[in-house]
RNA sequence: GGGAGUGUUCCCGAGUGGCCAAAGGGGGCAGACUGUAAAUCUGUUGCGUUUCGCUUCGGUGGUCCGAAUCCACCCGCUCCCA
């Protein structure tokens, strides 16, 4: 109940859920500015992919921490959450609504919790001389040596989350800490922020697989192949190269599988994207979600889907409104 | 018309007499998540009154103490010869 937090506006939800619309037009009615959260979007030329929105749809609102790094370099949740204060500090000195949007669970949690993280930074190297190690050797190795050193984080980790293990690994030896250690102390500062959480989702997830497929197909007709084919010209990156979109294409572009195969494939990994993505925004029960109601074939899906958007974007203003005095 | 094969749980697919409600993978569902997170990983997946019972492996009938597995016929699909 601290009268100097920042009143701050979340939209989060699956992939394909709407969520750019949504917050764009949050941004019109009450003079707000967008953070994207979005661990793709940040970066420049993969436009189609990640379904970043174009000028038409920013309807001339401010779009911050999206299409700024070149998709070489290597960004982490440290950076965002870094870089995301520093950009809300500023719009609420303009007097702005800041306006988080996007789907990457672990950047908004970060951000809104205040998380500090460690100066220790990656070492790449010793990553890979662990990876070696459990390929020779077996899982288990790592995580017997966790558990060495760190056996509370070691008895939260699987034996076969290899990347974890090495995190946890990598930590202890650049800064001598545990990492449950850091990360009690991770949370030591309060957040500065008082978040109104709003989720959107599907009553029917097959609404929203259905929308994730068309979504896919509309890419497709916008470019898709020919981004993935520039993109894979660049040669291997780091963060961005796990962007869904290209490397499910790479079959094709090798003539290896059928332009349908990997097309299907696209869609499935989406689909199960999305899955992951509620079960990261179903545990913050501060959420206030914003359903949209069984399609059941009703009338013309376009007309259907206005319908209910309506509805929602009524429903967040009403719900801004009422939790911020100062509209 | 002759010959060879094949039909398994949502899908693919293993299983050729008991240890089979049936490997494995996919999908679905659920979950974890603190520096590459659009990543990484886990659990579960016939039904029920759940240390046990019931119904399942194209269909019907048979052999056997016992069948997804053997036999007969039927239905469907594939392939080869005509």
């Amino acid at each position: 109940m601290n009268n100097n937090k920042s009143f701050v506006v979340v939209v989060c939800g699956p992939t394909a859920s709407g969520k750019t619309k949504l917050a764009v037009d949050l941004a019109l009615a009450f003079d707000g500015e967008i953070i994207s959260a979005d661990s793709m979007q940040i970066y420049k030329y993969m436009n189609i992919a990640t379904a970043k929105p174009d000028e038409s749809e920013k309807q001339g609102i401010k779009h911050h921490l999206m299409d700024f790094l070149e998709p070489y370099e290597s960004f982490s949740v440290a950076d965002y959450v870094a870089l995301s204060h520093t950009v809300i500090a500023d719009i609420i000195s303009r007097s702005k609504l800041p306006i988080i949007v996007g789907g990457t669970g672990l950047y908004i949690d970060s951000l809104l919790n205040n998380i500090q993280f460690d100066e220790t930074g990656a070492d790449y190297q010793y990553r890979d001389e662990l990876k070696l190690l459990a390929a020779k050797n077996g899982n288990k190795v790592l995580h017997d040596m966790l558990r060495e050193i760190d056996t509370e984080t070691a008895n939260k980790l699987h034996e076969n989350n290899l990347s974890r293990i090495i995190r946890a690994l990598e930590v202890y030896k650049l800064s001598g800490k545990k990492l449950s250690e850091l990360e009690a102390q991770s949370r030591s500062k309060p957040s500065p922020y008082k978040p109104l959480f709003f989720g959107i989702n599907y009553e029917s997830r097959d609404d929203l697989y259905e929308r994730i497929n068309r979504r896919v197909d509309i890419m497709l007709e916008s470019g898709l192949i020919e981004e993935a084919r520039w993109f894979y010209s660049m040669g291997d990156l780091p963060t961005s190269a796990q962007a869904i979109g290209y490397k499910e294409l790479k079959p094709y572009l090798d003539g290896k599988a059928t332009l349908n195969e990997c097309t299907e494939r696209l869609k499935q990994e989406t689909r199960n994207y999305a899955k992951r993505q509620l079960t990261w925004f179903r545990k913050n029960k501060d959420i206030n979600w914003l359903m949209f109601e069984n399609n059941a074939e009703k009338a013309e899906y376009t007309q259907f889907y206005e319908n209910e958007y309506i509805k929602i974007l009524n429903t967040a203003k009403k719900m801004i409104r009422s939790s911020c005095n100062c509209f």
